[in-house]
DNA sequence: CGACCGGGGACACATA
DNA sequence: TTATGTGTCCCCGGTC
């Protein structure tokens, strides 16, 4: 795991059934997905690990860094809480 | 009211 | 040395 990118991270974490309780596809031909309220802070921890940071990482910091997705279009904001989407482009490479 | 969610500027930092 | 991709910090506005 080197220079993973946060959305591949994403992308695996949704393909993981032990994931779910975390972030989960909402409607996934379309690439929209959603964080859960209760676990987003795990995920954004297990995020951090990986990455070598050297903080905690908080869903804040992440979604954060989901933001300057919206710059390039690779992830954008879906009007619903927690509630993001890949570029189609992107989900393409993804799959 | 306060916790939670979302936006974005500014600068720090690791790696290619 | 610069560009890229975040990471960190911080402040603000809207909603529940």
């Amino acid at each position: 795991e080197k220079k993973i990118r946060l959305f591949q991270f994403l992308f695996d974490m949704l393909e993981d059934p032990k994931m779910k309780h975390c972030i989960s596809w909402v409607q996934p031909s379309s690439g929209i997905f959603q964080f859960s309220s209760q676990n987003k802070e795990n995920l954004a921890k297990i995020w951090g690990i990986r990455k070598g940071n050297r903080k905690t990482m908080t869903y804040q910091k992440m979604a954060r860094a989901l933001r300057n997705y919206s710059k390039t279009g690779e992830i954008r904001k879906v009007k619903h809480k927690l509630t993001y989407q890949f570029s189609d482009s992107v989900l393409k490479t993804l799959k």
